[in-house]
DNA sequence: ACGCTTTGTAAGCGGTGTTTAGAAAGGTGT
DNA sequence: ACACCTTTCTAAACACCGCTTACAAAGCGT
């Protein structure tokens, strides 16, 4: 199973590695700083710093800050080449930006336009967004950057890095966007499902920074799901895991896109509900509408259902996965805060009260931006060492 | 979150940890056949041996194969003290039996009695059948073994080792078995919940051998799952995940003992399928009963609803995790092909497409007392050094 | 008995991280 | 202005590791 020698070679890696990751989540620092901040002798550092130097994922500023002693020189990521883009694909609009390798999105460097028709109007308009964002159509894009991150929406298979199915965007099924690009600039790109950006993002650099057992539902057309679970993106065999929304709920329920009756996704979305109001008003609503329109008769029964179904949706999410934090996301409960409260409210009925009391529960806004990018740095970094955890797996508990 | 620093030493105890996993999984061979099988060089396979001989790991038996050239000296797992004990708790039996590092399980050694009324009836009763397996009641257990495994029914906390409820067994309530038991025999003592047994199991001596992305789905009086992603045991922050049977199927259904209502375990079990036929034939029956009953009024409704809970929560396994294997364990459609196949014929229904072709489903029969063994087996090799993958972690995938 | 083949180990090499020692760089105090 | 102090960074020495090479050990076949 395990094939590779061995080699010592790998002990330089892993630090190079933690030395990178430091600088990523701590920002500018001297080398005196990481080799105490992480864990490492001075020379070990210095060792590291230089091949990172040399490979141009740090530069060292002039900057000295202010201390007693000799002053440390800062190392900071490279602006020249510590950089990547972020591409997000949604069913409306697109977004392309640049980041630097510390997940911190140049906001004059993004641009936003409408998804296009087709999907090779698609990939040409990608490109040529990476092009405006840097300034020249083709050429040396691999000069400053190291890569492009993709958020793709709908059932996406990583393993062959193809999207399977997408069902508010079917001009990318069957495509594998992430090496159309990469033929087309040259440049490493990788996709992630968006739920799985998502996921990523928010631990990178977001609300979950650090944590390593969490979810985010992510409550909108459908229902979006993305797991870590001890430190480790669930993705499946195949990059699908986490399709939450089709599970059955409503054994002879509503027809569904995917085919089946009755999943949880035609009963516990934004778009469900606007559905069910819609046909309570007599007049098509969106969400937003629906929520703030005025009670008429059957509204209230509208809502109590569907905030029972979005706990039927949490608390699967609770005692399936056991995390340590919930992150929701979703117009309907976060423009409500008394739907969130009922919601939590049946959640806590419908969940084993272990698992329940477990788990911290917080409303949040996703970024798929950083979602996308954090999942190119991440690329990166597994592409320079191995992640390593020098814990065990933590699936086994002593008591000795 | 990387704390401890990267010595040598981590990669000549990771060799120590391939050696001898080699031999627990190929059996006796010789140095140079683990140099060979295990990618290492000779000399670093020697020196990884002398430390394993010195700490009782491995021995050397006289025995060579015949060949062409030099006979080479066998290693083999120490007689001596190369042994775990597993001990696996059940609602209604008990059993305690010795196993080697390799996980084979002495037969003669092995015993199996009636689980206890109490709690410090079943400590007792453990203490008792471990003495009566080793010969003698208290003392040098330590000398011949390096620790205990259990599989413990019902809703356990790893992180603090503590059974927090057993709907079948309320007697662990509570309690923390593993750590009494230690306290007792002074072995280290490590306990998994039965269904991350099973999986734990099957990974290292059954049908999942080598498998990275699979699930066990036990159908009995409960639902157990068991979630292998990404080489990794799904046990969430507190080893509660894989609660499948609690989720709500039947919004308005039948009171569970978790206190909800309409738990996907109130209608996809054995024991609801029990119910059920007891119901139409108007008197107490059992599984098998159920099963072998001359069909009634009722039964063929009865059975067609019980394949559809079923169906659902093959499909909620599959849609959720995408494993690329499912194992199915379970008297219902174990002793009925044609309740298997009608199972599978609307789980097909049910699941996303890409994800159910994606899953291999097979029939097994678990066994948790490999389980329970494998469990501390696997504890001590972590113990030993960390696994190491030395491939990414799977979760992005390039496309260039 | 000799050659053949394979096994196992000792020695040397290159790589790695650490400790120790010392040079470098800036502030502080007289 | 100069010595002193503190901190940073690096060079040297050391211990450890795995690999390659070389060689001794141990059987088998002729």
């Amino acid at each position: 199973m395990i094939e590779s020698p061995v080699a010592s070679e790998l002990l330089s890696k892993i630090n190079e590695r933690r030395v990178l990751e430091f600088v990523q989540r701590n920002g500018p620092a001297s080398r005196a700083v990481i080799a105490r901040g992480g864990g490492m002798s001075a020379p070990t550092v210095s060792k590291a710093v230089v091949s990172l130097i040399r490979n141009e994922f740090l530069e060292e500023t002039e900057a000295s800050q202010a201390g007693f002693g000799r002053p440390g020189k800062l190392l900071q990521l490279s602006e020249q080449k510590a950089n990547v883009l972020g591409v997000v694909i949604d069913a409306d609009t697109c977004w392309i930006g640049s980041a630097r390798l510390d997940g911190a999105v140049g906001e004059e460097q993004s641009i936003s336009f409408r998804t296009p028709k087709t999907y090779d109007g698609l990939l040409q308009a990608v490109i040529n967004g990476l092009g405006e964002i840097t300034g020249n159509v083709k050429g040396d894009l691999s000069e400053r950057f190291r890569g492009v991150g993709l958020s793709v929406p709908g059932l996406f298979n990583s393993r062959v890095g193809e999207t399977v199915m997408s069902p508010n965007l079917h001009l990318l099924d069957g495509q594998r966007l992430a090496a159309d690009l990469s033929n087309e600039i040259g440049l490493q790109c990788i996709a992630l499902q968006e739920s799985h950006a998502l996921c990523v993002g928010e631990r990178m650099y977001g609300a979950a920074r650090g944590m390593n057992d969490f979810a985010i539902l992510d409550v909108s057309t459908g229902l979006g799901l993305g797991i870590v679970s001890g430190g480790h993106l669930l993705t499946g065999n195949s990059g699908m895991a986490g399709e939450l929304g089709h599970i059955t709920v409503v054994p002879d329920g509503l027809k569904c896109g995917c085919g089946n009756r009755g999943c949880l996704e035609t009963v516990a979305t934004d778009t469900a509900f606007a559905r069910l109001i819609s046909k309570e008003l007599g007049r098509k609503v969106g969400v937003k509408e629906a929520l703030t329109a005025p009670a008429v008769n059957g509204s209230e029964e509208v809502i109590a259902q569907t905030v029972d179904y979005l706990a039927i949706a949490v608390s699967a999410v609770i005692n399936i996965f056991n995390p340590a934090t919930l992150f929701l996301h979703g117009q309907l409960m976060n423009s409500d805060p008394q739907i969130f409260k009922r919601v939590m409210r049946q959640a806590k009925k419908r969940t084993l009260s272990p698992s329940f009391k477990d788990c911290r529960i917080l409303q949040s806004q996703g970024n798929k931006r950083l979602g996308a990018v954090a999942g190119i740095i991440d690329h990166l970094a597994n592409e320079l060492a191995p992640a390593f955890a020098p814990v065990g797996n933590g699936n086994t508990e002593q008591a000795s």
